[in-house]
DNA sequence: GTTCGCGCCCTTTTT
DNA sequence: GGGCGCGAAC
């Protein structure tokens, strides 16, 4: 269905959703600041990206400006822009850039970082790397004395890795020319950003770094500033319940006072990244400094009207003020649609669920997909009992963020590397007139950066496939039965890609030796989806879990969605942490909850923990009427 | 070799 | 809060 050049903004109607509801259409149609607090399954994603095809279509974002989406998590970024391609046209879904902040924050660097001050300035070959609590303490350990006139090494030693880097390091923008350290933390940090920015092989600089560095080069190049605040019409912050002072700084720096129109989307209820910077007040901040206008949705699109009763008991304990959402689906399971299930033993606990999941899927026609098994922490420790369970019901559990060398099962299926292997194994075993070939040759295309409507180009690419899914129908005709094998498939794919295109592509590929460990995992992945399967199709559903029960932290399950939810072990076990933090861990517990659109059960078992800790949590679903079973 | 005690880790995104 | 690894002490 091709969208039509231009509509008229009244004129204009939501595409591919039955309606919206007011608030979230006079939203798409604001020409304001907005900042939009809504629950779990309001559709704040979807608000969005109506609102690009909105402004795209209408002449809302005029030709040649854009629109700037900034999401957290790449797969959000690419869920946005996928969304807005499968409703504008393709020059319309063109103009809109959905980035994550730390792309946004590098992209900034790579263009205006070798104008930065002296001081400040990066190699322009500079290498990137990923920060842990562990590499403050090293480096505060390691560090020699400070001057005598600042303190004593035993300063040094008093500063945590958390304060080092909150405070010291990134508590505020960097200043124009570096001041001379007042005080020993302040002098602890010069060290870490000369040491970083100063290194003898160039400089290693972290995301938060950049961001700050982004930041800078920007504060003190107006021109290029204004440049870029010219370029967005409008600006979308996603999940903005999660940003960092760094990243609202960025925003701030270089949208502030501009007729870039802002809308920032977020649920504080869902709050769980505290403890990675994210901002105390982040709304109340957008509101404040760029006189956002507050506009609630009100509606949930998920969940039963049951769940969504039991939910707002819960929002209430994190928010006194919210507003119970209106929900807009219908309850299709009987019995209870949440519950707590008592366990004599992790064996009895495992065998009743396994049992139940099959039932359910016969009784509604559910796949194992339609089920998320939760759990707090340490999703690895769960696996062995409930995968033996599961499998004598003919389920295969699959932990999602299972280490395959060095990727995460997770990672590993949205890296490029490993999306094209699997692309190509599809088109050599697939008809020619398939979704598969037309994927793979406009992914090809652009990774050699084929202008599309260069005809003859695109047809030798064709034939160029061609050839290839033949050679490789001939030399993998089905599954492969050894590493060896796997390895070498995954070598012939890469060299018909080309691997200095894929890094083109995928800049994270030429960080170190990236590349070579998503080729290993995708070669090791791809030989343990091969075992004991006939024919490729299916050897690629087991890669990708198409047919597998998720096992999942709350962390990971975050903006997913399941007909049912089992949340294994509400203990204190696993909740160790809410003596801490319970604000926290309780939005973290509302996460899990609100994950589901029918069922949401919670198990116990004695003998992994008391409830004595988290008894509010417990409170929370006996006020809300939720029992506890005994069951087995 | 075994045992004790201490400290650390749990929840994580990002080119 | 509980489990694990590591080094010291026996």
């Amino acid at each position: 269905m091709l969208q039509p050049r231009r509509i008229a903004p009244n004129a204009w109607t939501p595409i591919g959703v039955d309606a919206l509801e007011a608030n979230a259409l006079d939203v798409v149609r604001s020409t304001d600041n907005r900042s939009v607090i809504a629950g779990p399954g309001a559709g704040k994603t979807e608000l969005l990206a109506q609102r690009a095809a909105y402004l795209l279509q209408t002449g809302g974002s005029p030709q040649p400006q854009r629109i700037l989406a900034i999401c957290f998590k790449r797969d959000a970024a690419t869920n946005l822009a996928a969304r807005v391609r499968s409703r504008c046209r393709p020059e319309h879904a063109a103009r809109l850039d959905s980035l994550t902040f730390d792309a946004f924050a590098k992209s900034i660097v790579d263009r205006f970082g070798q104008a930065l001050p002296q001081p400040w300035r990066p190699t322009a070959d500079y290498q990137i790397f990923f920060t842990n609590p562990r590499a403050y303490d090293d480096f505060l350990r390691t560090l020699g004395n400070p001057p005598a006139v600042l303190g004593t090494r035993d300063e040094i030693e008093t500063i945590t890795s958390v304060d080092f880097e909150r405070l010291h390091l990134f508590g505020a923008p960097l200043p124009e020319e570096p001041q001379p350290p007042q005080t020993v933390p302040q002098w602890a940090a010069a060290r870490w950003w000369k040491a970083s920015l100063r290194g003898p092989k160039g400089s290693f600089l972290s995301f938060p770094m950049i961001g700050r560095l982004a930041e800078l080069s920007l504060r003190v190049n107006p021109m290029a500033r204004q440049a870029l605040a010219l370029t967005y019409s409008h600006l979308f912050l996603d999940e903005f319940q999660d940003t960092t002072q760094i990243q609202y700084d960025l925003v701030k720096t270089v949208f502030l006072k501009t007729s870039t129109v802002v809308t920032a989307v977020g649920d504080n209820k869902q709050q769980i990244m505290r403890w990675a910077m994210a901002m105390d007040k982040p709304f109340l901040a957008m509101e404040h400094d760029f006189g956002a206008k507050r506009t609630p949705l009100l509606s949930n699109y998920r969940s039963s009207p049951d769940l969504v009763r039991i939910q707002h008991v819960l929002a209430k304990a994190l928010d006194d003020r919210s507003v119970k959402p209106v929900s807009k689906t219908k309850v299709s399971v009987s019995g209870d649609c949440c519950a707590v299930w008592d366990f004599s033993s992790p064996d009895a606990e495992a065998k009743t669920l396994a049992e139940f999941i099959q039932a359910q899927m016969e009784e509604h026609g559910l796949g194992p997909r339609d089920f998320v098994l939760l759990v707090r922490q340490k999703a690895a420790s769960y696996v062995p009992l409930l995968s033996a369970a599961l499998a004598d019901h003919g389920i295969t559990l699959r932990n999602e963020a299972a280490e395959i060398g060095a990727v995460r099962l997770q990672e590993l299926l949205s890296e490029e590397l490993s999306g094209s292997v699997i692309g190509f194994v599809r088109v050599a075993s697939t008809d020619r007139a398939g979704q598969a070939w037309a994927d793979c040759l406009s992914a090809l295309g652009s990774l050699r950066g084929l202008p599309q409507t260069d005809e003859r180009a695109n047809l030798r690419l064709e034939r160029e496939v061609e050839t290839f899914a033949a050679e490789f129908r001939n030399k993998y005709p089905a599954p492969v039965t050894t590493s060896v094998k796997a390895a070498a498939l995954v070598s012939d794919v890469l060299d018909f890609i080309g691997r200095s295109q894929l890094i083109a592509a995928s800049p994270a590929y030429r960080q170190g030796d990236w590349m070579e460990k998503v080729s290993k995992a995708v070669a090791r992945h791809l030989f343990e989806s091969c075992v004991g399967q006939s024919d490729w199709l299916t050897a690629l559903d087991v890669y990708e879990g198409a047919q597998s029960l998720p096992l999942m932290t709350i962390h990971k399950s975050k903006g997913l969605e399941y007909h049912t939810v089992i949340f294994v072990g509400l203990d204190d076990g696993a909740w160790w942490s809410f003596a801490d933090d319970h604000v926290e861990a309780t939005a973290g517990f509302f996460v899990a909850f609100t994950r589901a659109k029918q069922r949401v059960l919670f198990t116990y078992c004695p003998k992994r923990g008391a409830r004595e800790t988290i008894s509010a949590l417990y409170e929370l679903l006996r006020m809300a009427g939720v029992p506890i079973i005994d069951a087995g």
